[in-house]
DNA sequence: CTGAAAGCGCTTACAG
DNA sequence: CTGAAAGCGCTTACAG
């Protein structure tokens, strides 16, 4: 078409289309002009054909994350699409169950091989992975890792965004700093709880000389409830507390709320703060102080990494981690 | 490949995959199984290429809806991208501002012709529908209209969720029944409220005969805040009023908020039922009553109706209604 | 620097 | 019922 109306090559066009040497300025410009002038795109099916790849790269989420009221790695997805546009990459986003058999429940872009690449958002089933590494196809983890593997990713430093938290605390004058934490067998979740307990002790922040006291650490799924538990055990306890730290905002929000039933003053008698910097946090009233993460420059982050994977599939294994910080609202 | 196998032409493979007529019972099986054994898929650029279509279609969302607390249209998303999953079709989601110019923020699926049609859901610039009519590329809107158009679109049946809410609400032997709205300009919202008004008029719930007392119908953008002037103000009338009927569960959400300040009784002293029933209505405590909108089936509908316009495009404007149920919980 | 040619892997009339 | 052939619209060596 462009080739019919400028007299030159499809040959000639391809090579201005995907601006690459080997073509005289003028002709470039003949070219480039008559692109716009006609406005002009490549047919994607057929340049993706040519070149054997698909132009897509795939989304894959635990469907009990898509459908969280937090929304944290929707997020993710929304930095990632944006990234996206300044790229020739379509995402293809799909949600799998944790308990996930293969074939049944493999992803069609997967069983067709119809991505050139993946990022796995937040917890994913271990099978899955172990296909995406089997069958060769690139792909980076974002917010979560398998111990052991060595895998792409993408990290929250969740280490340092629990110590800077505590020492933020510690810093406005509380003595007494406890600890609220589920999913204990989480990779971030134990970060934090490492963090915790050494910020504890690095600041002098032990009570009575044993951290653990005021330590609420469980394995059960994250709730709210799981934060009202903690808190009621925490200050059944009657030990000089005047903060909590915890893991994570949906945590956060059960003990805010337990603390107001019991009508304990916030910050007043006792200070919170969370992790991750949900919607709920920032709305919360009053605010919420939480380690705030970047949940779009995840994604975007993680997109990039995995561009780099495919254009270079042999590298070795990158983590990149993203730092955050903690921002202090009106319940610390 | 599977031809170089079985001996057959290629022709023929591509019969039997499309399952198409014309080709005899057994080299079909030979066929079908020398393909399962060979785990053989037909490469998607090939065919798109042969065929003219792109096999893909594009989910547009103003980024504030995506973003919302209430996940009404991820959850359409997620109906959708699971009927998607028994075709060939694989769905391209992206976010559009409402202040929307072309071709700056043409979405790129738009821009370079990658997608065999669209669905829009809710509230998106009208510029952009405009486009796609131009175009004509097929596209159907997912609880959205605009007035005065005829385009293909599936709607939840407003009128007969309100109505039956406030049926519902006199049943339960309330007598007068307030209604709490915003986004007045909102057609969804606009059903809503005539079906409330129609409703208090049919069943005499006439407070002092004139209903328009206890209605707060604001044009402003929907936010609990909204829910809890709209109370407010109802409150400050002094009127009788025993039940509250929302434009919607965000506002509920604020208005239940505002009531517990009160003291008020719920729903002892006054009920409230709100619409949507997004989670944090469920999980709200205690749970609210609202009206059943089953998203996932809304985005399911989408797709199927999309898939019938993009085979038969010329076929005249369909608006399909999904019919809701209000659920009785805890606060009516 | 430029074009002719082959190839990517399908589908679709068209003969036979 | 089946195959040979052309075509879909690009890209990539390869000559010149």
């Amino acid at each position: 078409m462009i080739a019919d109306e400028t007299g030159v090559s499809t040959a000639t066009v391809s090579l201005v289309l995907n601006n690459r040497p080997g073509v005289s300025a003028e002709t470039r410009e003949l070219v480039q002009k008559t692109i716009t002038a006609l406005n002009y795109f490549p047919k994607r099916s057929a340049s993706q054909l040519a070149r054997q790849q698909t132009g897509n790269i795939g989304f894959i989420i635990w469907e009990d994350h898509f459908s969280e009221i937090e929304m944290f790695y929707s997020q993710c997805f929304l930095g990632m699409e944006l990234a996206t546009r300044d790229s020739d990459y379509y995402i293809l986003l799909t949600t799998v169950k944790l308990d996930f058999s293969i074939p049944a429940n493999l992803p069609r872009f997967l069983k067709y091989d119809d991505v050139d690449g993946v990022v796995l958002a937040g917890r994913v089933p271990h099978n899955l992975v172990a296909l995406l590494e089997k069958r060769k196809i690139p792909f980076v983890l974002l917010d979560y890792e398998i111990p052991g593997k060595n895998h792409h990713k993408v990290l929250v430093d969740n280490y340092q965004g629990a110590y800077t938290a505590v020492q933020k605390l510690a810093s406005k004058g509380r003595k007494n700093v406890g600890y609220i934490g589920g999913s204990a067998d989480h990779p971030s979740i134990k970060e934090r709880y490492r963090a915790y307990l050494a910020a504890i002790h690095d600041l002098g922040l032990h009570p009575n000389g044993n951290p653990l006291d005021l330590v609420y650490a469980r394995t059960k799924e994250i709730t709210p409830e799981i934060g009202i538990e903690g808190i009621k055990e925490l200050l059944a306890k009657d030990l000089p507390l005047d903060a909590i730290f915890c893991a994570n905002d949906t945590l956060a929000l059960g003990v805010l709320e337990e603390l107001k039933r019991q009508e304990i003053a916030i910050p007043g008698e006792i200070a919170v703060v969370g992790f991750d910097d949900i919607y709920a946090a920032r709305f919360h009233s009053p605010p919420m102080s939480s380690v705030h993460v970047p949940k779009m420059e995840l994604g975007k982050e993680a997109f990039k990494l995995l561009v780099e994977v495919i254009n270079n599939p042999k590298q070795i294994s990158q983590t990149r981690t993203i730092s955050v910080n903690c921002v202090c609202r009106e319940t610390s």
